[in-house]
DNA sequence: GAGAGTGTTGTAAC
DNA sequence: GGTTACAACACTCT
């Protein structure tokens, strides 16, 4: 579920139904997903949801902050009685029971409404922590790709000297943060630059090309509600993003290039799937 | 049964 | 020290 576009769609749903709700019980089902004292989380309200890069924060009345990184398979699922909220269309395996066998952690608020964390891969997390820690453990990350402080002269600096491939380069949270498999694969199709060229071969007026690429792909996929990738197995808050019937060349392998007609081939490059146009991605 | 899957992180080797 | 490669995390589906 997680590139940017998902948790930004979270996070938009979640200010909606979350803020201003008192926590009234927290229930752990796996130990390995939460971290924190459950007593300094209980009886406080939720100020607000921001996010970095990933990570949603849930922001406290108590100056602590709710840290949640969803990572291959989480899920946050608000229920409101028997109908869960957001806007969209429920999918076909929301005809389910929460909390399920994949539901790691159950939140309830004093209204009796609640925040459901599933995730089947158990990779992801919830950690309560006071804010000053929060900021700490962000510090490392880069400004989002759609953040103004990304410029193409930074990009064009840093790759200067690199020599990994341009759409690692773009993958990696230390540069730029955001861009996950889906939306690297699709921007740089839509930037017609191959994935496999060395980030340090890519000229300045490219590499403009390439930032204007992925701010729409990824500004597109935030406009639809994400992508609801492989089926249906992953859901955003629940309901199904739209991006996925818009998407470029990930997940299209043996289809025809948007650019030119010609065939998507799948390769690997560093351990991820990696679609593209080897005929006008050069 | 093998392989792959929307993400990170740690470690080891250059 | 910077960069790169790869396994690991745990589970489900093809």
């Amino acid at each position: 579920m997680p590139e940017l576009p998902e948790v930004e769609t979270v996070r938009r749903q979640l200010e909606k139904v979350i803020v201003g709700k008192e926590i009234a019980r927290i229930e752990v089902f796996k130990a390995k997903s939460w971290s924190g004292e459950i007593p300094t989380v209980l009886h406080q309200q939720v100020k607000g949801v921001n996010r970095r890069s990933k990570v949603l924060l849930i922001r406290l009345t108590n100056d602590l902050t709710l840290m949640v990184h969803l990572k291959m398979s989480g899920q946050l699922i608000y229920v409101d009685g028997a109908f869960r909220t957001g806007g969209g269309h429920p999918t076909a395996d929301w005809i389910q029971e929460l909390p399920s066998s994949h539901t790691r952690i159950a939140f309830t608020f004093t209204d009796q409404t609640k925040l459901f964390f599933n995730d089947q891969r158990i990779f992801g997390w919830v950690r309560a922590v006071n804010n000053h820690l929060a900021e700490q453990s962000l510090e490392g990350l880069a400004p989002d790709v759609i953040d103004p402080a990304i410029t193409a002269e930074y990009l064009f600096q840093k790759a200067s000297k690199r020599k990994m491939p341009i759409k690692q380069f773009i993958m990696d949270n230390q540069i730029v943060a955001g861009v996950g498999n889906i939306y690297a694969c699709d921007a740089l199709n839509l930037a017609k630059i191959s994935p496999l060229r060395p980030a340090s071969s890519i000229p300045k007026a490219e590499m403009e090309l390439l930032l204007k690429s992925m701010r729409e792909v990824v500004e597109l996929g935030i406009e639809l509600g994400g992508a609801t990738a492989h089926g249906k197995y992953v859901h955003v808050s629940g309901l199904a993003g739209k991006y996925q019937d818009r998407m470029r060349v990930y997940d299209k392998k043996g289809q025809p290039c948007p650019n030119c007609g010609k065939m998507i081939i799948k390769i690997k490059l560093g351990g991820r799937g990696t679609f593209y146009c080897p005929t006008c991605q050069i």
